[in-house]
DNA sequence: TTGTACGCGTTATCAG
DNA sequence: CTGATAACGCGTACAA
């Protein structure tokens, strides 16, 4: 009874205990169709694995076969939120069903090269990942170090890398367009000043000007921080114009900023939706909760995101190329009409 | 100029670009204090690698040393929320900080052992999951795998693993403490329907219940999906009581539970705080935007959560095992009320 | 039908 | 101070 610290099974250890060459371990595991092996010796060698509680090196094989099979999904999940939080079961699963990994890889503080560099050394099948981080720096390393697909995911086509996009410009569009229906002449459209969100904010800005110009209106942009100050400020601001100069219909960038300038508007007196309609994005679940409920743009992802992982997939297998500047999946947009607007 | 698709550049390629052997790349490149290298030698060897873009090959190492620096965080972020994603990047910074790769691993799909076995592939140094996956079995499969360090999260201490815990009674018991203190006697505390999060809101009510006890009193636990029918129903059982019998403090599980509970009590006409007191927790940002503001119990983990990356880096280096049963780091609670009670 | 031998990219040892 | 060489675990062509 040896008890040393158990040192992992490798398939050189089943096959000594099933009997076998340690070939035939490989055979039977992978069952290889070419190779024909006695049903006997299956069994022997299934049972062996089974006993020592082998699991293949992940590492040695992607050594050997010269690929990883990791799919990196490098997203940082806190600020976008919900939206890839519930995309990420999905491309998971579907990942796995073509027999990649899809791991997540955060990094958050890592920038440009250094970030590529750390995923580099994975070598990865795939990596995906915020748009603006694929520099074109970044790229050329990932390629490089023998990445098949570089994605790019969140904003607008990219004209180094294939994308999955989210088109803020339309969120944008549709909240104004929907204001506009809704009687509002007087539009204005909240942009964070968060780093990292404001460029976001300008893309959904850019959208709703697009679909105000269209009717013959303009956008007033408001720049604002998410914090409750800022916003009674915003607030006390608007109210000190003349009646006819303060807007009658503003696009919050998103839910959590909507709530922010509601509670700032209803603390004022200022009446939601009577003199101010609102509109946000993001349909969460507290955007019900207040009242009046909150309009919002609802985003998501077409159900398994199957453009994504099929052209990902082909790109892998080198049957298809990923070309740069390609759009390979768009989020779909809708507007959930409440009593805020 | 050939038009190879430039394979990924090998530190023998380094070496020969170099001029020198390719142990004295290794040498250079991960300063070994022993070998004593030129300066211009290592100069050539810097130089050779950044033309090359030469990125090591993880697999391959850890293929040689045996140790792939790999802490695998096999987290399900959705449902967790906000508390996580906050921790993920400290957590990783602290890794990475040691010499280590945090990699999270959704995989919600897999259960059990089979999880166990996809978690083992990759030969982990460190897994850090939660706690209900960890069964006997798992534990083994990852044991014998050759992970040196296995942590549960996010429940409390478990016989078999070491664990970093969220207290869940404690949130409960803050929560009711604070009610009891604004004069509430009848108190209630909601427990989710959702699977997944029963477990949690059971731990929380029993918190309650401990505090309500040692002062009196006991608590009115209350199933609750998360939905505003179901919602709107509790409060109507509620109001159809004699008011000597209705609940007039609400620990409300958390802020999206708080949240829902506020519009369908403010809709049935009962005041909160004034008839009935409630509070949530997590601290969301939106607690601050309804009116009256929302009561809640903060969660946060010590700051780069220390103590958990400290044992687990000890345990990968075999200086201190983790013992099964060991708390490793304790998730911080603190109420921060506000006007809902 | 099964076993042998080799190589993937790295690091560590040891001889020059 | 530097350069061969072996070994890590696995997959596969080829020999038996």
């Amino acid at each position: 009874m040896t008890d040393t610290p158990t040192r992992p099974a490798t398939s050189v250890d089943v096959a000594r205990l099933a009997g076998v060459s340690q070939a035939t371990v490989s055979y039977v595991l992978n069952d290889r169709p070419g190779a024909r092996v006695g049903e006997e010796t299956r069994r022997r060698v299934r049972e062996a694995a089974e006993t020592l509680g082998y699991v293949p090196h992940a590492s040695a094989r992607s050594l050997r076969t010269g690929r990883s099979g990791l799919v990196l999904l490098a997203l940082s999940v806190a600020p976008t939120g919900r939206l890839v939080a519930g995309i990420l079961d999905d491309l998971e699963a579907a990942f796995r069903e073509r027999g990649y990994t899809l791991v997540q890889y955060g990094e958050r503080r890592l920038r440009g090269v250094t970030a590529a560099r750390a995923w580099a050394e994975l070598r990865p099948v795939a990596v995906i990942a915020e748009t603006y981080r694929l520099t074109e720096a970044a790229v050329r390393l990932l390629r490089s170090s023998g990445v098949r697909a570089v994605v790019g995911f969140g904003e607008g086509p990219s004209p180094l890398v294939a994308t999955s996009v989210i088109d803020h410009a339309e969120i944008g569009s549709l909240a104004a367009g929907h204001l506009h229906d809704r009687g509002r002449r007087r539009l204005a459209a909240i942009v964070p000043k968060e780093e990292g969100l404001r460029k976001m904010g300008l893309g959904r800005l850019r959208g709703a000007e697009r679909a105000a110009e269209a009717r013959g209106l303009t956008v007033e942009r408001v720049d604002l921080a998410f914090d409750e100050d800022e916003a009674a400020a915003a607030v006390a601001a608007w109210r000190s114009r003349d009646p006819g100069e303060r807007p009658d219909g503003v696009f919050a960038y998103n839910d959590d900023y909507a709530m922010l300038l509601m509670s700032a508007l209803l603390d004022a007196g200022v009446a939601v939706p009577g003199d101010v309609a609102l509109a946000g994005c993001d349909d969460l679940p507290q955007a019900r909760f207040t009242r009046p409920r909150l309009t919002s743009v609802r985003v998501e992802s077409p159900p398994p995101d199957a453009g994504l992982v099929a052209a990902v997939d082909a790109a892998i297998r080198q049957e298809r190329p990923l070309n740069p500047g390609e759009v390979l999946s768009r989020v779909q947009c809708a507007l959930i009409a409440r009593d805020s607007s």
